[in-house]
DNA sequence: CATTAATATCGTAATATTGCAATACAATAA
DNA sequence: TTATTGTATTGCAATATTACGATATTAATG
């Protein structure tokens, strides 16, 4: 099919394989790398960068964005793009609360 | 297309890509949920848990096995699955980068 | 107004993912 | 041996993703 079956899953699981998901590409890794590594936030700097063509860079940054990962403010002609900090941190906790869990378990099969 | 041109970024940007997607699911969010929460690493009791076909279940236990979240343990015509801590640990890495740098940033457009 | 620059969108081709029924396989039980 | 149980694999249909050229669009600039 290639659907995915959503509607049996937590709310908290879809929104988090959504996030998972947009991130799950190296481009977009390397998006969010050259954004956390420039100063100010950057706009299609980003096509000179990547070894994408403007268009498919363009997708990407839909798609960061739509997640909610990064932010877009227009100045003029030009966008500026920043990492949308609120989101990255339900990464943290998600992480945090996986780890707490592993270190109650710890007998395992493994 | 729809092929990945990995050829063009870095070895921790593919690595990571492939970390994300292979979590990047709710069905294989919902297993590592599972297995957290039992205490002991489980085999296919997981297909009663959701709410999909053995074979979708046994699919999704391959992809988190070949991206190296979970591992089994063959016992006797059972299979005990269970996290791979060290690869958990790589997500807690990348996230703390990740917030190391937004700490360092924080002027941005947003 | 015409041009240019930055970005988005559309259409399309190639490929990947999701899901399942059917089937295979391996280990134990009867 | 035959049956049963737990799991993997195969084959296929439906859908999604990735990438890009071509073409908008929008705002500044001449």
């Amino acid at each position: 099919m290639g659907i995915t079956k959503t509607e049996h899953f937590t709310a908290e699981q879809n929104e988090m394989a959504v996030l998972l998901k947009a991130m799950a590409h190296p481009a977009r890794i390397a998006i969010i790398d050259y954004l956390l590594t420039t100063d100010s936030c950057i706009c299609n700097d980003i096509v000179d960068e990547l070894p994408l063509a403007q268009a498919t860079v363009s997708q990407h940054l839909r798609e960061l964005k739509n997640a909610g990962i990064i932010q877009g403010t227009i100045d003029g002609k030009t966008i500026n793009y920043c990492i949308h900090k609120d989101t990255i941190k339900k990464f943290e906790t998600f992480i945090n609360h996986i780890f707490h869990k592993i270190d109650k378990l710890e007998k395992g099969c493994c």
